[in-house]
DNA sequence: ATAGGGTTAG
């Protein structure tokens, strides 16, 4: 949390001699005030007539003189301070704002609740939480609105741990909450770090609704289904939503939202489906939109992603950014950067996300060059690039082995633009220097960050140590992460790789032993495919799938010409202890290579195959899509969980540097 | 008087 400094707000003493000040002024301007108005009388009348020229000036939005007038009246109304308020808000004048908040304690309504929420309200929007907090401590009389104020607030900037203290003491003294409470309470264990477990705390959030009986509340119901999204809870977020006994498209958004985040977009392609043949009264907007994309993308279905667009122009919604924006990323991730420059291009307006947008899928294709010059044309065009901009153009910077460009870069961040690079950005800088096997650079830069490294600093360095056969730096990075997340099991895997590698094989079992035995779950390697609009997926050695003996034997008789060619399987990414022809046969049946083999069975020749893929494509994997790309002439597309490979005549985009 | 779902990266 960040708060302004300013002056403490002062009550007595001080606050006289400032008004008598600035009373010399403003009779001066009673005095031009009333010369305009010569008939009517100038100390009586005037008293409602500047109630309302005040009111009128703050809605022109001329704060200097509705002040300045403000000092000449005697009694001001608390429809004036409203206005006032709202005024030195919209303005972000925070010395404004002092000031009504002075004048307003002089004349009697400090202890307003009407107007100590509007004053909460206002310092939220300059930042200034202290001063927020201070004036809901000093009313005495604190409605539910007051309450509900600071709660607004709180959860806004992510002081949750405060907010549910004071939740927690609103409880004690009796005060029931209502259905604005339930919202902002839910949303603080969402936004904040908390010291108890904030699943936890939604859960006993989620209790009290029921037992206060809002169950029917659409905005509490939708907001808590929103929350067990934010969690990873599917499950919970579905049975809330299927306990919802009104729904809305907020609701239905919300719903296709938490599985398109979650990396079950096959999921929210069928729940937008179903709302669209189901739930006929209810229309799809903007929001629910974005989502629908972000599952095609998701799926790197370009076949649903163009269906999509489709629909949105007929909807009408071709012109919201948020969806442009989407959309060009959408095409990215299907693999066709050119749909997505057009989309891009078309635009009457662009913001820096549509830039940004652009600039990472150039970028995750390995066009760093382009990437760069998007990100320059961005600037020349006077947007200025933001935080993200910078994870997008280093992130471009990285996949194409940009070393220089990349550091020039990222010591502009600072120095020209003024931004603080983040740990995304030394995550980057890390990835870049390490995969160029600079790698006592990018030790040494995390020597040097500011702050703690996290874990994605580390592994990115481990990335890297795994390409370089680095096993020194590799313990380094590793125990780091061990401390960092424990339950991430990629890491182990890694470790374990580099070990193999190596050919330190005890080091390697012992690390796998290690993972066994904290039984953490191993995200299985799973790829797809789209064929004729459908989704079809797989999971290595996928004996359950229908097709599983024609694309074994597809696979096999590959294999065998490429041996004939030089081919060796790479089965040293194999960790456990087998011969080596079993292990030719567990590489053979990676997901990836069954759903290439399922694309040249149920493609026509010329079709690109597109795969898309939940881990960073393995070696063998790399040098046997090579070659059948080649073999069988056929492009074929590959999204790791990293970057783009386009496999043509033999070579792969990526020029092997991935 | 106050409220619910979303944009870019990794």
């Amino acid at each position: 949390m960040w708060v302004l400094q300013t002056p403490p707000i002062v009550r007595q003493g001080p606050f006289q001699s400032h008004l008598s000040c600035t009373s010399r002024v403003l009779s001066r301007f009673r005095v031009a005030f009333v010369s305009l108005n010569p008939s009517a009388d100038p100390i009586k009348d005037s008293k409602s007539d500047n109630n309302r020229l005040i009111q009128s000036l703050c809605k022109e939005g001329n704060l200097k003189q509705a002040l300045q007038l403000l000092r000449s009246v005697r009694n001001p109304t608390q429809q004036t301070f409203e206005q006032l308020i709202y005024c030195c808000a919209q303005q972000n004048s925070l010395d404004g704002g002092l000031d009504v908040h002075r004048c307003l304690v002089n004349s009697g309504f400090d202890q307003d609740p009407f107007l100590a929420t509007k004053l909460i309200n206002m310092y939220y929007e300059f930042g200034s939480i202290d001063h927020a907090r201070k004036v809901f401590d000093e009313t005495q009389e604190r409605t539910i609105y007051v309450w509900n104020a600071l709660f607004r607030v709180l959860a806004m900037v992510g002081c949750g741990e405060e907010l549910l203290d004071l939740y927690g003491q609103m409880n004690w003294i009796g005060i029931p909450s209502d259905r604005f409470t339930y919202t902002y309470v839910l949303k603080a264990c969402v936004v904040s770090e908390l010291s108890v477990c904030p699943l936890r705390k939604g859960k006993e959030i989620h209790a009290h609704i029921l037992r206060h009986g809002h169950e029917a509340n659409i905005h509490i119901m939708t907001t808590l289904l929103d929350v067990y999204a934010k969690f990873g809870c599917i499950s919970y977020a579905n049975s809330v939503f299927g306990a919802m006994t009104a729904k809305n498209f907020v609701s239905w958004s919300a719903m296709i939202a938490c599985y398109a985040k979650n990396e079950m977009s096959m999921k929210a392609l069928e729940m937008f489906q179903l709302m669209v043949l189901e739930a006929r009264d209810l229309l799809p907007n903007s929001v629910t939109m974005v989502s629908v994309l972000q599952a095609c993308a998701g799926l790197a279905a370009l076949e649903h992603g163009k269906m999509t667009h489709g629909y949105i122009l007929r909807r009408g919604l071709d012109s919201i950014l948020p969806v442009l924006s989407t959309l060009i990323t959408m095409y990215g991730k299907c693999g066709e950067i050119s749909m997505g420059q057009r989309v891009f291009d078309k635009m009457k307006s662009r913001d820096v996300v549509s830039w940004n947008s652009l600039i990472s899928i150039y970028g995750m294709h390995g066009f760093g060059k382009e990437a760069i010059q998007i990100f320059e044309s961005m600037i020349h065009q006077g947007v200025s690039p933001s935080y993200i901009s910078f994870i997008a153009v280093l992130g471009a910077c990285s996949h194409s082995g940009l070393v220089e460009e990349g550091k020039v870069l990222f010591e502009s961040m600072h120095s020209k633009y003024r931004i603080q690079p983040g740990m995304e950005h030394y995550a980057c800088v890390v990835d870049l220097l390490g995969r160029a096997n600079r790698l006592d650079e990018a030790i040494e830069l995390i020597e040097d960050m500011h702050f703690e490294p996290g874990p994605t600093v580390w592994g990115s360095l481990l990335g890297s140590c795994r390409i370089h056969c680095n096993v020194e730096l590799a313990k380094r990075a590793s125990t780091m992460l061990f401390e960092l997340e424990p339950r991430n099991a990629g890491n182990y895997v890694l470790l374990a790789d580099i070990y193999a590698e190596a050919k330190m094989w005890n080091e390697a079992k012992s690390v796998m032993r290690q993972l066994e035995a904290r039984s953490l779950p191993k995200l299985p390697g799973c790829s797809w495919i789209e064929v004729k609009r459908k989704i079809y997926s797989f999971v290595s050695v996928d004996e359950y799938n229908p097709q599983i003996e024609e694309l074994h034997a597809l696979l096999i008789k590959l294999s065998t010409e490429m041996k004939q060619q030089g081919y060796v399987p790479q089965t040293n990414v194999v960790l456990y202890d087998l011969d080596e022809e079993e292990k030719e046969s567990i590489v053979l049946g990676h997901s990836e290579k069954l759903a290439v083999a399922f694309g040249l069975i149920n493609t026509v020749k010329g079709e690109t195959i597109r795969i898309t893929k939940n881990l960073r494509l393995c070696e063998d994997c790399h040098a046997v899509t090579k070659f059948i790309s080649k073999f069988a002439n056929r492009e074929i597309l590959v999204r790791d969980v990293n970057r783009f490979h386009h496999f043509r005549d033999g070579v792969c985009s990526c020029g092997d540097y991935w």
